[in-house]
DNA sequence: GCCAACGTTGGC
DNA sequence: GCCAACGTTGGC
């Protein structure tokens, strides 16, 4: 089982949108970056990832599963950009915001803070768990 | 195949 | 709203 984190701009596609979507999940579709692509095609069914909200709150505000392997994007006949799907799990009791993971040890390299353009980023098991108590994230 | 130009993203 | 960083595109 692996972590990830998929960063939208809330304006374009919000938690509440992809929680309005309940069990069928939704297309991550629009991905236009080869990085990005490459990390969902390695993700598998039931991984688990963060929901991040960028520009104005720049937080996780929830987590989600991954429920459709890498397939074509419906959104394009280009046969580069594959995507996967997405269903919400639950929201962050607590949002953990990126001012918080930048002061926080430990999670400084995590690509959020490195490489902030980058849609879909992989997180570590270290990672994942920090967050989940940062945020109060139960079992 | 290189590299300059351009567009987009996202933090501040 | 600005600007820096980065990735992609396209001309050569």
């Amino acid at each position: 089982m692996r972590y990830w984190l998929f960063k939208s701009e809330p304006s374009e596609w919000s938690w509440a949108d992809q929680v309005a979507k309940g069990e069928d999940g939704e297309e991550w579709d629009g991905v236009r970056n080869y990085q990005a692509r490459n990390f969902m095609r390695e993700m598998k069914l039931g991984d688990l990832g963060f929901f991040y909200h960028s520009q104005k709150d720049k937080e996780i505000v929830g987590v989600v599963r991954i429920c459709a392997e890498a397939h074509p994007d419906s959104t394009t006949d280009d046969e580069r950009w594959d995507c996967v799907d997405i269903e919400a799990v639950a929201p962050m009791p607590k949002s953990v915001t990126l001012a918080d993971i930048k002061a926080h040890e430990g999670l400084q390299d995590m690509p959020l803070v490195k490489s902030p353009r980058l849609s879909v980023q992989p997180v570590t098991k270290e990672q994942w768990d920090t967050i989940c108590e940062m945020g109060r994230y139960g079992k």
